[in-house]
DNA sequence: AATTAGCATTAAAT
DNA sequence: ATTTAATGCTAATT
């Protein structure tokens, strides 16, 4: 059995979800950092948005508006 | 050290 | 040009 702090797996969860909801986005109307904080508090995690936006520079995301294509 | 609140800055919308 | 929305910066908190 792993000894890993379940904050260190929560924090690998809320990246997973993270990459999937960009992966998955429509990229005409990308989602904000306050978008995704919404999505992961739906989810039941209840991360402040200047968080998301750190966790999504480590997973090299650029900001929704770089994300947005014509 | 990681998270967050409050304010500052920048880009987009009107 | 003004207002609003999105993101960044830094100090405070835990």
């Amino acid at each position: 059995m792993s000894m890993d702090s379940g904050e260190e797996v929560s924090s690998r969860e809320v990246k997973r979800i993270l990459k999937d909801c960009v992966d998955n986005e429509d990229k005409k109307k990308p989602l904000t950092d306050d978008a995704l904080c919404d999505i992961l508090k739906e989810k039941g995690y209840n991360i402040a948005r200047r968080t998301v936006a750190k966790y999504r520079e480590q997973l090299d995301v650029p900001v929704a508006r770089l994300r947005k294509e014509l």
